[in-house]
DNA sequence: ACGATTATTAGCCCTAGAGTTATAGGTTCT
DNA sequence: AGAACCTATAACTCTAGGGCTAATAATCGT
């Protein structure tokens, strides 16, 4: 499974957001998520190491995964050629919504994608 | 299915892909695909409209299919937190647009974020 | 109204994904 | 060596995804 799949399941996405945070073991990473049975985790986790998004190594008896943010670059790069669209779109909200009541001459300046 | 899971299949990817350059009928978007059948498209079709990643009008006996861009901020912001990561890492976004062949520009992507 | 055109939905298969229990693989401790 | 611990794999079931053909819907031209 490509890492376009492996971002399909929300699980796996909760384990990456984890992980962005620091290392974890296994077990750590199986405690958070109680519902989950430990084969269905280790699957999860496989999933992700084969997608290229995690590595895991081993110490003493347990298994260290870690992030491996380079493996999200290509899907970033596939969004990023969306990225302009729905800043414009979205300017373009924010002028006729300017046009509908605002006086405010609050001109919308390109910005990062985290408002909203 | 959520808008991650709709970019999981790449043919729905090329779909955006394609309706990014301008809208198209379905018909225009399955003569794209010889190897899917026209009602295989559809059903793709629907899966990015619940995804709210297209959107779809009527005209005459045709069905114009146009981006809807917003759908993918959700996406986007997911994968922004991780942005910062392989930059400081490894700067891997470099390397693998090298890998796709483009000569390596500094900054790559046309970025609004505005880290730095 | 009828036939042609364009696209969606319905009704099937068939495979892949995700979950489960049971088992195996390593590692550490005694 | 054997027991305890942590994690991965095997074997199986169940469901959802994706493909196909056939049928249905909506529109246009005559």
């Amino acid at each position: 499974m490509d890492a376009f799949g492996a971002l399909a399941d929300p699980t796996r996405r909760e384990l990456l957001d984890l992980l962005s945070r620091g290392e974890r073991t296994a077990g750590e990473l199986g405690s958070v998520f109680p519902s989950v049975s430990q084969p269905g985790l280790s699957r999860h986790l496989r999933v992700l190491r084969e997608a290229g998004l995690v590595r895991a190594r081993r110490q003493s008896r347990h298994r260290i995964y870690s992030l491996r943010s380079e493996g999200l670059a290509p899907v970033d790069f596939w969004i990023s050629k969306y990225r302009g669209f729905w800043e414009t779109e979205l300017d373009a909200l924010e002028s006729f919504l300017d046009a509908q009541g605002r006086a405010g001459a609050r001109r919308p300046t390109r910005r990062g994608t985290r408002d909203r």
